[in-house]
DNA sequence: AGAACGATCGACT
DNA sequence: GTCGATCGTTCTA
């Protein structure tokens, strides 16, 4: 099955993470595939970013999962209730790493809205903030710090370029528009609040 | 041991 | 637009 390797995350992370929009999150889940196309993303930095865990290289038994080799899942709870699923960047000990925010379902849609909304009816607002949000990725992926430390490399977890890639049919390309802006939540941050580091596609009208 | 806080979400006005 | 939920992580002592 192709899936992006080590090396597509080894790079620049503010690089990886627009090359990751467009890209497909796939999961393998109780023998089945959950899939969706990333639309969103934010980069965070140790080096240089107040914003990052791993600010200044800071290690805690949090953050040492940020100082493994590039394309490993960093995935951490936030606000006591939800998670937040990263990817790793950068070579090995550079701590640093890309936070999927958003993605449009492809595949097990099914599924995730059962993981998401349970026996809740599907209504016209649940359709519309299905999987637009960090902690709404990991609930509709099944995804806990339990999963933290995945490599991206193998079976359970990965990226790949397209639907292709997991035997469904290629889409038909839409128009979009690579935007870019401050991230989210990080007003504490002093000066790298206002980074722009986040990224996402628009639909072109 | 205790306190403060957070890379969010959904309900509600 | 506002606001509460909820708990692991981190820091202070």
């Amino acid at each position: 099955m192709a899936r992006l390797s080590r090396e597509f995350y080894s790079g620049n992370t503010v690089e990886t993470a627009q090359n990751l929009l467009g890209k497909v999150l796939v999961r393998q889940w109780k023998g089945r595939f959950l899939a969706g196309r990333i639309t969103e993303t934010e980069a965070y930095i140790g080096r240089c970013d107040k914003a990052c865990h791993a600010y200044h290289y800071r290690r805690t038994a949090r953050t040492e999962t940020l100082f493994l080799a590039p394309g490993h899942a960093y995935i951490y709870l936030i606000y006591g209730m939800y998670h937040c699923l990263n990817f790793v960047t950068e070579p090995e000990g550079e701590p640093a790493a890309v936070l999927v925010r958003s993605v449009e379902p492809v595949a097990g849609t099914e599924w995730m809205q059962q993981l998401r909304y349970g026996e809740k009816p599907l209504t016209a607002y649940r359709l519309k903030n299905f999987l637009n949000g960090p902690g709404k990725v990991c609930q509709g992926f099944s995804l806990t710090r339990h999963e933290n430390g995945l490599d991206l490399t193998g079976d359970t977890l990965f990226v790949c370029d397209g639907p292709e890639d997991i035997g469904l049919p290629a889409p038909i390309p839409a128009k979009e528009r690579l935007c870019s802006g401050p991230r989210i939540g990080v007003d504490y941050a002093e000066e790298a609040r206002d980074f722009p580091w986040r990224f996402w596609l628009e639909k072109e009208v």
